[in-house]
RNA sequence: GAGACGCUAGCUCAGUCGGUAGAGCAACUGCCUUUUAAGCAGUGGGUCCCGAGUUCAAUUCUCGGGCGUCUCACCA
C-alpha cells in the first residue's frame, strides 16, 4: 500500500460523508448527456432564447466559493464552461452536496444557458449529480488571457502521468487528437486509392525488413523464440505475392535501441506495398499523402519546426545522394578512391565495422555531412546498392538503387524503393546480408520463407514506408517524439 | 555512450556561506448570492531522491547510486 498524503485522507472523509449523511452515492451509474460544452457555447444566442435545458457532465476544473452561491467550471471532451451554482437554485442538499465537491469530480448537470454579469457564458444550474469523486488531487493549473499560471511543467510527472497530463495542460490533448485525425486522413487516402489495410504478426519466428536489434520473446506452448517485429516490410510483401496488388499497414514495431528526442522503443509505421509501380510512383504518392495531410489537418502546407519555416507544398526537390554530397559537402564520391573515402571517414570519427565496403562508407558519409541540412522537403535517391538488399539496383548505374528517403526538417520522414523482385538476386543479397551478422549484429538473419515467397513470384512493386510518429511530430511542431506518444516508454521507478 | 542541468509541501518554485525550511496556488476552518489566477481572516501540511563519508551537527559540503530533462553521438 502507498502511503497516504493528508489530502487524499481529507478526501476519503468527504467521500464517507457523502455517502453517509447526505446518502448520495458518489458512483452512479449512468447520465444522460446531451450536450457538450463547447457545442452550448457555440449555440448560446439558440439556447439562452429558447430557455433550453442543457445537461452536461465534467470534470470540475476550478471552484469559486462564496456562501450561498457559488461559480465552477468543468471540463467535457472539447471545451469549458462556467457553473453558476445557487443555493436557490439548486437546493439546500445539493448545495450541501456542492460544498463537499473538490476540483477533480466528475458532476452532471442540468440548467438554462444565460452570460453572467461579467458576460461569461454559463450554465445556471437546477440540478446537480455527483458521477465521480475524485480522492487524488490533480494539479491545479490557473490560466488568464491565455498565460498559464503554476503549469503542470515536470515532464517526467507528465510522462508518467498522461491522464492527469491531458486533463490538466492546455493543447496536449489537442495533440493527440490531431494525431488521431493525421492517422484517419492518411487511411482515407489510401484507402479511396483501392488499398487494402491488412494486420500482419508482430510476433515472428524471423524478422527482417530492417537493420535492427529486436526484442525477444517467448513462446512457452511451442517453445520457441519469437521476435517482435522491427518492420512490417517482409510480411507485406507476402501478400502482394499472394495477390493483394495494394496492401497497407500502420502499426507497432519495435527496435531495441536508445531512447531520444526522435526515438522510442515502439513506434509507429505506415508501409505499404503497390503491384506494378515502382520508386517513382512512391514519390507522387508520398507527396501527396503528406500534402494532403498537412492541408487536412492544419489548413495550411507551411509548417514551423524547431524554428525553421518548412514549406510542403508539392513538388519538392530531387536529388541522387551523389550529387547531395556535391552540392552540401563539396565532395565527388564517384570520384573518390577507396582510400580518399576512408580517409574522410576517419576524419569524421567513424570506426568501420568488418571489411571496408564502398557504398556503406558513401552513406556514412552521406549521414553525417549532409542529412543535418536538409530541412525542406527533399527526395533523397539513388543510394549505394549495398545499403540495402531489398531493393532493385538502377538500370542506368547499377551501383545504385531505385530508393528514395525523404527528408524534411533534417530527419528521415519516408524511405521507399522499387522492390526487389528477382529471387535470384533477392536469395544472394538477403544469405550475404546474414553473413554481415558475424560484424554487425544488426544485420538481420536469413529468411528462407520469405525468399520462397519471392520465388513463387512478386509482381514488380513500389514499397514505401512513413515514420508516422515523426509525420505527427511535425505536422504538430512538437520537437519530442514523446509529446505524440500517449504513453512513451519510461524506466519504471523504484 | 558523453556532457550540462535538475530532484525541497499535492503543483510551481525560493532558501539554508553547515544549526532539520519558506512563498504562491491547492487543502482545512470561518465570512460572503454574479465570481473568474474571486476576495478577506485564520490553520495544518515536509524521509529537503537514496546511501556512505566529513562534522558536535548534513537538506546544504564530498563521494557513490537512482530517476529525469536538455544537448551531442549511435540507431540504413
Amino acid at each position: 500500500m502507498e502511503e497516504e498524503s493528508g489530502l487524499i485522507k481529507i478526501r476519503k472523509d468527504k467521500l464517507a460523508e457523502i455517502r453517509d449523511e447526505l446518502q448520495i452515492n458518489p458512483f452512479p451509474y449512468r447520465y444522460d448527456v446531451t450536450n457538450y460544452t463547447a457545442e452550448i457555447i457555440s449555440n448560446f444566442e439558440d439556447y439562452s432564447s429558447s430557455e433550453k435545458i442543457v445537461s452536461a457532465a465534467g470534470r470540475i476544473m476550478t471552484v469559486r466559493e462564496m456562501g450561498k452561491a457559488s461559480f465552477c467550471t468543468i471540463q467535457d471532451r472539447d471545451g469549458r464552461i462556467q457553473l453558476y451554482v445557487a443555493v436557490n437554485n439548486i437546493g439546500e442538499k445539493s448545495y450541501r452536496l456542492f460544498k463537499k465537491l473538490d476540483i477533480g469530480d466528475i458532476i452532471g448537470v442540468k440548467g438554462t444557458v444565460k452570460k453572467t454579469k461579467m458576460g461569461e457564458i454559463s450554465i445556471f444550474i437546477t440540478e446537480l449529480t455527483l458521477l465521480s469523486k475524485n480522492i487524488r488531487p490533480l494539479p491545479v493549473v490557473k490560466e488568464k488571457d491565455g498565460e498559464v499560471f503554476d503549469a503542470f511543467a515536470d515532464k517526467e510527472l507528465r510522462y508518467r502521468n498522461r491522464h492527469v497530463d491531458l486533463i490538466v495542460t492546455p493543447g496536449v490533448k489537442e495533440t493527440f487528437i490531431k494525431r488521431i485525425a493525421i492517422i484517419k486522413q492518411v487511411k482515407q487516402i489510401l484507402d479511396d486509392k483501392n488499398f487494402y489495410e491488412v494486420e500482419t504478426p508482430v510476433l515472428q519466428p524471423v524478422y527482417g525488413g530492417a537493420s535492427a536489434s529486436p526484442f525477444t520473446s517467448r513462446h512457452r506452448a511451442l517453445d520457441i523464440t519469437l521476435y517482435l517485429r522491427i518492420s512490417l516490410e517482409p510480411y507485406l510483401k507476402r501478400l502482394i505475392v499472394g495477390g493483394f496488388d495494394r496492401v497497407y499497414e500502420i502499426g507497432k514495431c519495435f527496435r531495441n535501441e536508445g531512447i531520444d528526442r526522435t526515438h522510442n522503443p515502439e513506434f509507429t509505421m505506415l508501409e505499404l506495398y503497390q503491384a506494378y509501380a515502382d520508386f517513382t510512383d512512391m514519390m507522387a504518392l508520398t507527396e501527396e499523402i503528406i500534402e494532403k495531410t498537412a492541408i487536412a489537418i492544419n489548413g495550411s502546407t507551411k509548417i514551423t519546426c524547431d524554428g525553421s519555416e518548412i514549406d510542403l507544398k508539392t513538388p519538392w526537390k530531387r536529388l541522387k545522394v551523389s550529387d547531395a554530397l556535391k552540392e552540401y559537402a563539396g565532395l565527388d564520391v564517384l570520384a573518390m578512391t577507396d582510400d580518399e573515402l576512408k580517409s574522410e571517414l576517419k576524419n569524421l570519427g567513424v570506426e568501420a565495422k568488418g571489411d571496408f565496403i564502398r557504398g556503406l562508407a558513401i552513406d556514412e558519409i552521406f549521414k553525417l555531412r549532409v542529412e543535418d541540412k536538409l530541412v525542406q522537403p527533399i527526395f533523397i535517391t539513388h543510394h549505394p546498392a549495398e545499403t540495402t538488399p531489398l531493393c532493385k539496383p538502377d538500370y542506368e548505374d547499377q551501383r545504385f538503387l531505385q530508393r528514395f528517403e525523404l527528408f524534411i526538417n533534417a530527419t528521415e520522414i519516408a524511405n521507399a524503393y522499387s522492390e526487389s523482385n528477382d529471387p535470384i538476386f533477392q536469395r544472394k543479397t538477403l544469405y550475404e546480408q546474414s553473413l554481415r551478422r558475424a560484424v554487425d549484429e544488426e544485420a538481420p538473419p536469413m529468411d528462407e520463407n520469405f525468399v520462397q515467397a519471392i520465388e513463387a513470384g512478386m509482381p514488380p512493386t513500389g514499397g514505401l514506408g512513413i515514420g508516422i510518429d515523426r509525420l505527427v511530430m511535425l505536422l504538430t511542431g512538437e520537437s519530442s517524439i514523446r509529446d505524440v506518444l500517449l504513453f512513451p516508454t519510461m524506466r519504471p521507478q523504484d
